[in-house]
RNA sequence: GCGGGUUUAGCUCAGUUGGUUAGAGCGUCGGGUUGUGGUUCCGAAGGUCGUGGGUUCGAUCCCCAUAACUCGCCCCA
């Protein structure tokens, strides 16, 4: 029987070019958060089993972790998600940290799913995190970073939308308004997410279900009907302080020309430990239309270790989703080979060359040189295929009048310059 | 965890109503062209037909199981 050459289930093997794609992505996540004034943080792949316990539930611990007793016996997980972890470390520092606390990480995680498309058991994800503002600026800078990367990777707001809510408003809607019963919130809240997903009929007799209120469906529906427009929600919810914080938050992204944010009373982001304003951001294209990440406040997790809390927006971006999401819409650059210059041998001049090419890499240049001793067309095929910019033509003649033909491989230009030209040349051609 | 689809060469896929030596295109390698590719021509290599079992004189094909991939559902921190 012999081994089997594909990755564990669910997860993938990153050949370089794999490897280029990512980096990019992960290039430009890194690049804009820095430019927030972010800074990048990391934490351990393994945590105590307790850790997710504490906030999450029992379900999730037990059927989508990889949970396992290390020798000392005790019960561990690999890291689900960053933001019990980082929650932690900010707890453990809370009354050192200089406010407000900018942090972000792209960590490796696993969830024990059955893999589909754009979920995996292995993925990255951008975590970006803002502790200790507890006004909208916070939210609305969180959101900003979001949407700073989607236009960093090119995309344009007519392909994606910014769904934006309110858990405290969601929250006040369901009790007060629809006078359901807090104990039927949470259960309310997952029906309502899957309002879009379902035909009417159905909508209903589950709410009567679960909430025993069918006299509260005609305000419902009034509700789900015009989900998207703020001013058109009754004046009882306009009353709420939810209503005046989200009316404030559209106002600063249409003034900062994120003009693809809109609210969205069905959004609720599952139920987890979001505290107050939600966002999720959705692909636009029909043969994609799907949620590609979000977040919102929490402001109680870093209390959960024992101390003072400290208000909290975040957001978290899967590379598996952004990545499908930037296939879809063409927007991943044509990557060239990460070595600038591949140098090919014309003759046995594998040894003469030596000097040259010490030279070149002293001088900062990444060189890579044809030693197969195939045929000078053969060499020039693999070097176009493996994605070369430049190539150089060296043989005895070169040697030994210390001019070489460089080749431009994306334009076809040729140029015959001396050694000490070289490095410049690409340097300054370089993008 | 539940249901559907798929699995034949490195890739994309034909095919055999069950019968000797399983095909194509692309790619790879070599040659025509002893110093120039992304457009040519010629040739070659490469497959226990996903894996295990069953039916049969005989299975890549039929049946069962299993795995992987994939699309939905559940869930989505």
């Amino acid at each position: 029987m012999s081994l089997s050459t594909q990755p564990y289930k669910g997860a993938r093997d990153f050949y370089p070019e794999d490897k280029q794609v990512q980096n990019y992505i992960f290039g430009v996540m890194r690049s804009v958060a820095k430019s927030y004034g972010y800074q990048e943080y990391d934490a351990p792949i393994l945590e105590p089993t307790d850790l997710y316990r504490a906030k999450g539930s029992e379900e999730i611990v037990n059927e989508q972790t990889y949970t396992f007793e290390d020798r000392g016996g005790r019960s561990v997980t690999i890291r689900t998600e960053m933001t019990p972890s980082v929650s932690r470390m900010v707890a453990g520092r809370r009354q050192e940290l200089a406010y407000p606390v900018r942090w972000f990480s792209i960590p490796g995680l696993w969830r024990y799913e059955r893999p589909q498309r754009g979920r995996l058991r292995e993925f990255w994800q951008l975590n970006v995190d803002i502790f200790g503002v507890p006004g909208i600026e916070a939210d609305h800078e969180i959101i900003s970073v979001a949407d700073s990367i989607m236009q960093a990777y090119g995309a344009s707001r007519d392909m994606y939308v910014i769904k934006i809510s309110s858990r405290k408003l969601l929250e006040f809607t369901i009790t007060d308004y629809l006078g359901i019963e807090p104990e039927k919130v949470s259960d309310t809240i997952r029906l309502l997410d899957r309002v879009h997903k379902m035909d009417k009929l159905d909508f209903s007799h589950k709410f009567n279900e679960i909430t025993n209120k069918p006299e509260s469906q005609d305000k419902l529906w009034d509700l789900i009907e015009n989900c998207n427009n703020l001013d058109r929600l009754p004046q009882e919810l306009k009353a709420h302080d939810s209503y005046k914080e989200l009316k404030d938050l559209m106002r600063l992204f249409a003034k900062t020309g994120i003009l693809n944010a809109e609210f969205d009373i069905t959004l609720t982001r599952g139920f987890d430990y979001y505290t107050d304003v939600v966002f999720e951001v959705f692909d636009l294209a029909p043969e994609n239309n799907r949620s590609l990440f979000g977040g919102g406040r929490y402001d109680g997790l870093v209390g959960l270790f024992g101390v003072e809390p400290v208000p909290t927006v975040g957001f978290g971006m899967g590379d598996v989703t952004i990545k499908d999401f930037l296939e879809t819409h063409k927007l991943l650059p044509k990557l060239l080979h990460d070595t600038q210059l591949c140098v090919l041998l014309v003759s046995e001049v594998y040894a003469a060359v030596q000097p040259l090419l010490g030279e070149l890499r002293a001088q900062g240049l990444s060189v890579a040189v044809d030693s197969s001793g195939r045929k000078i067309d053969k060499q020039l095929k693999s070097a176009v295929k493996a994605g070369y910019q430049y190539v150089l033509f060296v043989g005895e003649q070169e040697l030994e009048s210390g001019e070489y033909k460089i080749k431009n491989l994306e334009n076809s230009q040729e140029r015959v310059i001396p050694a000490y030209e070289i490095a410049n040349y690409i340097l300054n051609n370089a993008k």
